[in-house]
DNA sequence: CAATAATTTCAAGTGATTTGCAAAAATACA
DNA sequence: TGTATTTTTGCAAATCACTTGAAATTATTG
């Protein structure tokens, strides 16, 4: 499905910033920060302010979650429910590793059953790549 | 082992600021931001910027963990390597349960055959309670 | 296509954390 | 046990990511 109709969906209007953000996600791998994203769309130059209130209205609405690496920054990636995953980051280098497999819904699972509702997780590996090992 | 040894023994002078602040996390249950340990510790009253060097200088010298919570607030809690766990947060009152039992460690196993070194991870759990359902 | 509603921009504000530097306290050692 | 040396603390000011206010611009609605 194409960008333009992700934000339709979503219930958010159409605009230049918008799709070009949501667009930047959506074909770059590993989560950006408002920065990132801000110093790297293309084809448009927006306010970095506009980058962080289109990223907080896309969190809201599900099309992208935050992530956080313990590096006090906040990162988003595009959201999609059929690719749960998290990450194995370079502490040196930041390369970021998708990890696929996730046994931990077994666990929110059990959480649910404590009476708890809307359970989410954070789950994220750090470590120094073999590259980085002088 | 008192909080005076263990200040000692991390290669940590040890001051008045510092055994109030460790001792505090010792003492008292869940991370703990600077703010609100600069606002509980007893019997002395410091400056907050002390507070945020202090956790810097313990974290650095593995006394204490840094916790992710993510609402951009960094944590702290005594770091007692036998007692690895994690945590179950509720997203609206902020209850903080621990989780000990991990089977991460296998995983971190998994990437240090994959060459990378010093891994770590961060697992934190969400949830709204059941006391928080209204 | 005009009217209404939502979004973008720029400037300024927050709030947590950091830094510089002089004063105070802790450690080293004579 | 003092005294010199090193380290830490406190205060003020800076920083950095992020947020907010309000006017200008752009999107949607009918």
């Amino acid at each position: 499905m194409d960008m333009k109709s992700s934000l339709k969906n979503a219930g958010l209007s159409v605009t230049k910033p918008r799709l070009a953000i949501l667009s930047y996600l959506n074909n770059n791998h590993g989560p950006f920060c408002a920065e990132e994203i801000h110093q790297n769309i293309e084809g448009l130059q927006c306010d970095l302010v506009t980058v962080y209130r289109c990223l907080s209205s896309f969190e809201i609405n599900k099309l992208v979650k935050k992530c956080y690496f313990g590096d006090d920054l906040v990162r988003y990636e595009i959201n999609d429910p059929e690719k749960h995953h998290h990450h194995l980051i370079c502490k040196s280098c930041k390369k970021v590793e998708k990890v696929t497999f996730c046994f931990l819904k077994e666990v929110d699972k059990l959480f649910s059953e404590k009476g708890y509702t809307n359970l989410e997780h954070i789950l994220e590996f750090f470590g120094i790549c073999p590259n980085c090992q002088h």
